[in-house]
DNA sequence: CGCTTGAGTTAGAAGCTATAACTAAAATGA
DNA sequence: TCATTTTAGTTATAGCTTCTAACTCAAGCG
């Protein structure tokens, strides 16, 4: 990163901006990103108000930063599972642990769109960045030929999204596969749609993981 | 309903509360639920600011009465569905068309929650009323005979959420891949998360409910 | 006809984001 | 070293929000 900078004031600067996301992430976990507030922020940090504009745009700008961050963390997540070799199982539990961790970081990535919102045009980079590493682990792991279906010739002519990657249709539907089924049990898991049902989510998710694995 | 009183007050009173709600509706499908204020409804209807506070305990009631009509709307399209008799592609497709309808309405039921909320004690009994509908379709399809794994002898002990339905471990386990799956697809599809890929929504989705069809 | 109920009002407290104007301190350049 | 510029943080304020309190006035009912 750029970020290095040895001049003192913009290391304080950069230091300041650091606990200020700190803390917005503190409030997001305990209160989702709704109820995240500048000035109990700057409260907390022993500064009052309108301090924080020098660090930040405003609140919208605030968490875009973090939502930037989010993408960033999860693509990060995602290229170190990818090249520890641990195939597409290793992937998931990667992923799981990864929303786990905090639920409001994965929701802030794949939680409910504010209608008029649209995410910084980097995040669609990181994005690309996370499909390429699930396109890699994909294409790794060969499965049970399953019969090419529309689906999969569909897929044939728009492959836009999977950027350069040589991956064939049925590599490129599996890891749509991978990721809309794994987004499917997990956020639903991490929303408490589970909670009360009596069965045990990871042997859901584990169940979805090896049928996924098993081609098909 | 009880709610057809002759009672004149009480019919006024039943009105007002609809019109409400449904500048309500209007507000949340353009603003989302987070942008949705007490004052413009007020505005709107031509009455100032706390008047809504005799039809409504404060915007997190009003809130909550819509999470409760989306579950109830969401129910009733199953039930509908189910009782149609086009099983499960007929349900998938009337659950599509249900979310594509109002994605916020969607989002209301299986969106990003508040850390603080908990939902209405009712809506768990209208999630149970959805999970009978989906089971009753799902026992009615024979699918291609999978081989019980973990997932199934877990369910086989821990089928609390079915309530009292007489169905065998295979078919809760294929609700679950149902319920998770289209979810999967679906809200990526409703938060934008397809845009720009290339390919289309409505082959991806149908194909995963293919997959669904063709057991496993 | 009189009393009660309730819908809607205005006023105001407490919170929020965000802007403007100002102070004080630190870095910079001659 | 001293003057200038930059900038972090302040208070004040506008304009929004939810929500409570006190009041008015009209409709319904015995």
């Amino acid at each position: 990163m750029a970020a290095g900078a040895a001049n003192p004031r913009e290391r304080y600067r950069s230091q300041v901006r650091a606990e200020i996301k700190s803390k917005a992430w503190e409030q997001i976990a305990t209160s989702g990103a709704s109820g995240l507030s500048l000035n109990a922020i700057a409260k907390e940090l022993g500064m009052s108000g309108p301090a924080l504009y020098r660090y930040f745009d405003g609140r919208d700008d605030l968490i875009t930063e973090l939502v930037r961050d989010a993408y960033r963390s999860l693509a990060d997540t995602f290229r170190a599972a990818a090249d520890a070799g641990s195939g597409l199982s290793g992937l998931a539990r990667a992923m799981r642990r990864w929303a786990l961790e905090d639920p409001q970081r994965y929701f802030l990535v794949y939680g409910t769109p504010v209608p008029g919102y649209r995410a910084p045009d980097d995040t669609t980079a990181t994005a690309r960045e996370i499909m390429a590493a699930l396109l890699d682990v994909c294409a790794a792991e060969q499965p049970r030929a399953a019969s090419p279906d529309a689906l999969e010739s569909h897929l044939a002519d728009h492959h836009g999204w999977a950027g350069d990657h040589p991956a064939p249709p049925s590599v490129l539907r599996r890891a749509l596969a991978f990721w809309t089924r794994l987004h499917g049990v997990l956020s639903l898991e991490l929303a408490g749609h589970f909670t009360g049902m009596g069965f045990d989510p990871e042997t859901l998710f584990t169940a979805e993981v090896n049928a996924l694995a098993d081609g098909e």
